[in-house]
DNA sequence: TCGATCAGCGCG
DNA sequence: CACCGTGCTGATCGA
């Protein structure tokens, strides 16, 4: 082959990719002001030589197309000039650095006179702003400045096609070409901060005359387990109260007396607005700030998970950077904040200036959400909704849980003794960590079996082929109990403060607007006795859990308006599963209709995300011809519920499913390769965020009516009251009926809702 | 040594 | 071939 250069600048003949790799390199008026930079060309453009003529390119067209740009009024080429050799077994190779490094005189010589660089992807955005960050964070806010041209990072279309939920970011970004308000930077708010009492009482004072206050706390948490734990120093006390204008007290004057009276008198006659105000609130009232949480009414974290149901994308800085043109203001205090430290170590001026900011921009942010809401009051509706939420789920967070450490030891000790000689026998046997997957895959190999994984299903029907195989045993045994005592003895453990634990219960953490927990997540605790054992509640007191009985199959049988489902739950004499059962396998003798009934269950309940009769196949070990026949029968039976499917399957491909309390799920890019993933999504949503609406109501009642909650679970409550016979029965009856009457009130009277107690002195050991 | 990512698995 | 939605742990890999 000759060695000539595939461009004149690029250093070709010292590429790695040289020899195999086919060319694309530019594209689009030299003369173009913009130009856009990718990774490298792809198969197509391998072909047509021409970058972004592929799959990406028409992507990134109709974004253009969008915003109304004129493609070809723009310039484009990739960081790598070449499309990569094929690698077996990889699907996309990123350049390697000897690469960029020989194209890029190339690439430098076509950013000469350009005013605007557009970068699509981690690639071309490290390259050109020459840094290690991702792009996820580079993407952030106004454009960057390289000379003089200004950058807009974005991410590349091909990350859009595999994970769609990233391309809401590319048309955003792309945006920022036309949509220049970003562009011309900001005006910095005027910050005040006051450390002597005098001054303190004084701007306190003057504050009275306000009605509104948006309020943000900083917090020394680094003598405290988690963010959420109780304790910590409180440090200052930032309070916006007019756009660009916050004053923060500071913590010499929070220690006098007269300033925190004042200051909780001020808090507690005004309309409150944070940014998370679970965490502010809550650490308020944990100070004396404040005496309770009725008075938060606005949250911009909140509000913008309203807009936007994707979560990540909901902190203050990235929103105050995208909205409101804001620079990273973090860059003061992050030299003096360790990881996983508190705020503690920061000077002083410099942590009272970042709490105004804090302030100050959740007060803009604030006023931003509301000038949006004015064309969407449902989403409004919403907002108020998950507020009233975040209003009680700071008692929850704030009374956490028991946590039985006595037990927790003896635990320890016990799964310690079964696992140490699991793990000496299989080392013996050639296995020297059972728990690498990497090292089971070899072990296997050696013994002449190719295994695609190493999950529980993989190694437990090899074991049923080879029974010999006596390391399946143990490694089955020993995944089980590896997993109870990492997770779930050693790893709770950790999270012990004093004897409780304290989880934070997000509301904006799952795309479906159901709840998620962390630090420790309390909703996915082992069942049965074990290690449920260990959440106790304090002496005198018994736990009163209530569930929903089959709330997502009641809620799809209500939007649905499938008249056989409603039928069977309007009459209680009815059993749902042996009737259904009955109609797909004909009456059969008891011992038969036990079996039909699990089975039964597989379709109803898979029936809310889509199960396909091979999976249920497979699972029951039943020919596939048969399980389709049990669907086909099972779907017959709700014409409703399949006419509901349908309607949700076609509804997604062209606007936001939307549930009845505002909730929003939107399928950003549909492509043949995740069109399945989303139909399954969307049948999925509606019932689920529904009842998970239900649930928080009945949760935010309950709370209200005085009851101690404890652990909320998706469809059920568990409260905390005194181990009294009057008292138990009282709170059951009670808990029992706001559960049920709030589902009533919110999705009325066709399809009734039940609500089952139980009690005792452990989680694991609830009865009746 | 540390962060990012993967595999695996717990819940409703 | 394929079940939706979460979070946590331990292994692994590359900077």
């Amino acid at each position: 082959m000759d060695k000539e250069r595939k461009h004149p600048l690029a250093k070709c003949e010292e590429c790695p990719w040289y020899e195999k790799s086919a060319y694309a390199g530019e594209a689009g008026p030299e003369e173009a002001t913009t130009i856009v930079i990718g990774e490298a060309p792809g198969a197509v453009e391998s072909r047509t030589g021409i970058p972004f003529t592929g799959p990406s390119g028409q992507l990134l067209d109709r974004v253009l197309d969008h915003h109304g740009i004129d493609r070809s009024e723009l310039r484009f080429t990739n960081v790598a000039a070449c499309h990569p050799p094929y690698s077996p077994g990889k699907g996309s190779v990123v350049p390697p650095a000897e690469v960029i490094a020989c194209c890029k005189p190339r690439l430098d010589s076509e950013l000469v006179g350009r005013s605007t660089i557009v970068c699509l992807g981690n690639t071309a955005a490290k390259t050109v702003l020459a840094t290690s960050e991702g792009i996820l964070s580079l993407r952030v806010g106004p454009p960057r400045k390289i000379k003089d041209a200004t950058v807009v990072a974005t991410v590349h279309p091909a990350a859009c096609l595999r994970q769609s939920d990233l391309f809401p970011n590319l048309v955003k970004d792309i945006g920022k070409l036309i949509n220049t308000d970003l562009w011309v930077g900001f005006e910095p708010p005027t910050v005040a901060s006051f450390d002597d009492a005098e001054s303190a009482r004084s701007v306190i004072q003057e504050l009275s005359t306000y009605d509104e206050l948006v309020v943000d706390i900083e917090v020394d948490v680094a003598a405290v387990k988690d963010l959420n734990t109780p304790g910590g120093k409180l440090l200052c006390v930032g309070i916006s109260y007019a756009p660009n204008k916050a004053i923060v007290i500071g913590e010499k004057a929070l220690a006098d007396g007269y300033v925190t009276h004042a200051l909780k008198r001020l808090l507690d006659t005004k309309k409150l607005t944070c940014h998370n105000g679970k965490f502010d609130i809550a650490k308020l009232m944990e100070y004396g700030l404040l005496s309770d949480s009725s008075s938060f009414y606005f949250d911009t974290m909140l509000a913008s998970y309203t807009f936007d149901e994707r979560p990540g994308y909901h902190g203050l800085k990235g929103l105050a950077s995208e909205v409101l043109g804001a620079p990273d203001y973090a860059d003061e205090i992050s030299p003096f904040v360790e990881k996983g430290g508190g705020y503690g170590n920061v000077p002083r001026p410099i942590l009272y200036k970042y709490c105004a900011y804090d302030a100050a921009f959740t007060f803009l942010l604030k006023e931003h959400f509301e000038r949006k809401y004015l064309d969407e009051p449902d989403l409004r509706e919403l907002h108020d909704r998950l507020v009233m939420y975040s209003r009680e789920l700071i008692y929850v967070e704030r009374e956490g849980v028991r946590f039985d450490l006595d037990y927790n030891a003896e635990l320890y000790t016990q799964f310690d003794e079964q696992l140490r000689p699991l793990e000496v026998r299989m080392a013996e046997m050639g296995l020297l960590n059972a728990r690498s997957p990497k090292q089971i895959k070899e072990w296997f190999e050696r013994a002449g079996l190719i295994l695609p994984d190493t999950t529980e299903d993989t190694l437990r029907n090899l074991y049923e082929r080879k029974p010999d195989v006596e390391l399946l045993g143990l490694l089955l045994e020993h995944r089980k109990a590896q997993k109870s005592f990492s997770t779930y003895v050693k790893g709770l453990r950790k999270r012990v403060y004093e004897d409780r634990v304290y989880s934070t219960f997000l509301l904006h953490g799952s795309v479906t607007g159901r709840t998620a927990s962390r630090n420790p997540n309390l909703q996915n605790i082992t069942r049965g006795v074990v290690l449920r054992k260990q959440f106790v509640p304090d002496p005198g007191n018994v736990f009163v859990q209530a569930d929903y009985g089959q709330i997502e199959l009641r809620v799809a049988a209500l939007e649905a308006e499938d008249e056989y489902l409603i039928g069977v739950f309007n009459d209680p004499s009815r059993d749902i599963f042996d009737e259904i059962g009955t109609n797909i396998y004909g009456s059969v003798e008891a011992a038969k209709r036990k079996e039909n009934r699990v089975r039964t269950k597989a379709y109803v309940y898979g029936m809310n995300y889509g199960r396909e009769a091979a999976s249920i196949a497979g699972e029951y070990k039943i020919p596939l011809r048969e399980a389709e026949k049990g669907m086909n029968a099972f779907f017959q039976m709700v014409p409703g519920i399949v006419a509901w499917r349908e309607h949700i399957q076609q509804e997604l491909k062209t606007q936001a499913l939307r549930t009845r309390f505002h909730r929003r799920r939107r399928f950003w890019l549909i492509t043949k390769d995740n069109r399945a993933d989303a139909t399954r999504e969307g049948w999925a949503f509606v019932p689920q965020s529904t009842a998970n609406d239900v649930t928080l109501t009945a949760l935010t009642r309950a709370r209200q009516a005085g009851m101690h909650v404890r652990i909320p679970v998706h469809d059920s409550i568990m409260v905390e009251c005194a181990d009294d016979p009057g008292v138990i029965g009282d709170v059951r009856r009670e808990l029992s009926r706001i559960m049920v009457d709030t589902a009533r009130d919110l999705l009325g009277d066709r399809v009734p809702f039940i609500a089952d107690t139980e009690v005792g002195y452990n989680w694991g050991e609830l009865s009746e």
